[in-house]
RNA sequence: GCCUCGGUAGCUCAGUCGGUAGAGCAGAGGACUGAAAAUCCUCGUGUCGGUGGUUCGAUUCCGCCCCGAGGCA
């Protein structure tokens, strides 16, 4: 390689670092969404939201939508668009993303990831397995017909067909075991190997943030955060969602945190408190606040300065 | 003032016919390839209210004291 060669080679690297997409991602409650504001300020920004449930119309306050004035000040992507019926999923979100990527550098800004749903960015940066259309169209139906077969069961079958991914997951989790046999029965492939033949490359590539937080810090700003929600109004938010025709049963919508707890204090069987709902909620937020931390924590992906820290 | 019942993990409580103790919840750690705010795996947490006595040995039995709840006055 002479000089010049050389030389175009780096340029090259620069620009592709220049060119990385920034991502910032964080446990709930710690400041993206600020954050991201804040950095969009500085060009002409738009932000693509990397969340599964900010993602669903009339669900504002319990997913901490962005409010109205910082929709208006930078524009958003991939909030407030779907119906709480509709499903979405990280296929879902990668495929709109580098979209929307794509068109937002046509016009010449740039784009902004800020979300919390670390599957998503995961797959975002690092591509992920492409489901063939034959395992989408029929999820449905097997995931019905093994509702009620003992895990137990589920899991040997998983065993003599994939050890590999056996091993990988626990033997209780029944949402991946069926998934995984699932992908065997219609691919004739084990999901260990599917998931190389059908791995898709990422289009871009990324830097990753993660906003520094003391875990400490960030459950108290959860607990005030929660309480901050019913103030505004999240059991209307709710009514309002069952006044249209949503419920747990029919929209994905409500897997989000609080909105089947709520759904069923406003049943009329009810006969909790109101501060025991609120409590509730809080610790799963809490925990799931635990779960992201250990993602961002363990993984290579998510650099940030100082992080993570231990504890 | 007297009587009764309690005081054991961060919380709610079980238990030890005397050999220094568990459950649930909270909490901690981990996994994760189209449900991921989902789903699942693992793990402890202690002056057993204080103090004296009996005992080889007391959280357990006895006395006194402190705290809480209820009752009688």
């Amino acid at each position: 390689m002479d000089a010049k060669q050389r030389r175009t080679t780096l340029d090259a690297n620069r620009r592709r670092r220049l060119n990385k997409i920034a991502v910032i991602t964080g446990p709930t409650a710690s400041g993206k969404t600020s954050m991201g504001m804040q950095l969009a300020q500085q060009s002409n920004t738009e932000i693509i939201s990397a969340d599964a449930f900010q993602i669903y119309k009339y669900m504002d306050i319990g997913t901490a939508t962005p409010n109205h004035s910082e929709l208006k000040t930078i524009p958003h992507h991939l909030i407030n668009t779907l119906d709480p019926t509709e499903p979405y999923s990280a296929g879902a979100f990668v495929s709109r993303c580098e979209n929307l990527i794509s068109e937002i550098q046509k016009r010449g800004n740039t784009p902004l990831i800020v979300g919390g749903t670390a599957m998503y960015i995961n797959s975002l940066v690092n591509g992920m397995f492409q489901e063939p259309e034959k395992v989408t169209q029929t999820k449905a139906d097997f995931y019905e017909q093994h509702k009620h077969t003992p895990v137990d069961n589920l899991y040997k079958q998983l065993k003599i067909v994939d050890k590999t991914y056996a091993e990988k997951i626990t033997h209780g989790d029944r949402q991946k075991i069926i998934r995984a046999l699932h992908i065997f029965q219609t691919t004739g492939e084990t999901f260990t190997h599917a998931q190389k033949i059908f791995h898709t490359q990422p289009q871009f590539t990324y830097n990753v943030f993660v906003v520094p937080n003391q875990r400490e810090l960030l459950y108290q700003k959860i607990n005030n955060r929660v309480a901050l929600m019913f103030e505004n109004g999240w059991v209307d938010e709710v009514q309002n969602l069952i006044n249209m025709g949503y419920e747990p049963s029919n929209s994905r919508g409500f897997q989000a945190i609080g909105y089947t707890e709520i759904f069923n204090y406003l049943q009329p069987e009810n006969t909790a408190k109101l501060q025991d709902i609120i409590d509730n909620i809080a610790t799963k937020t809490r925990r799931f606040a635990k779960r992201q931390l250990t993602w961002f924590r363990n993984s290579n992906l998510y650099q940030t300065p100082n992080y993570p820290p231990r504890r």
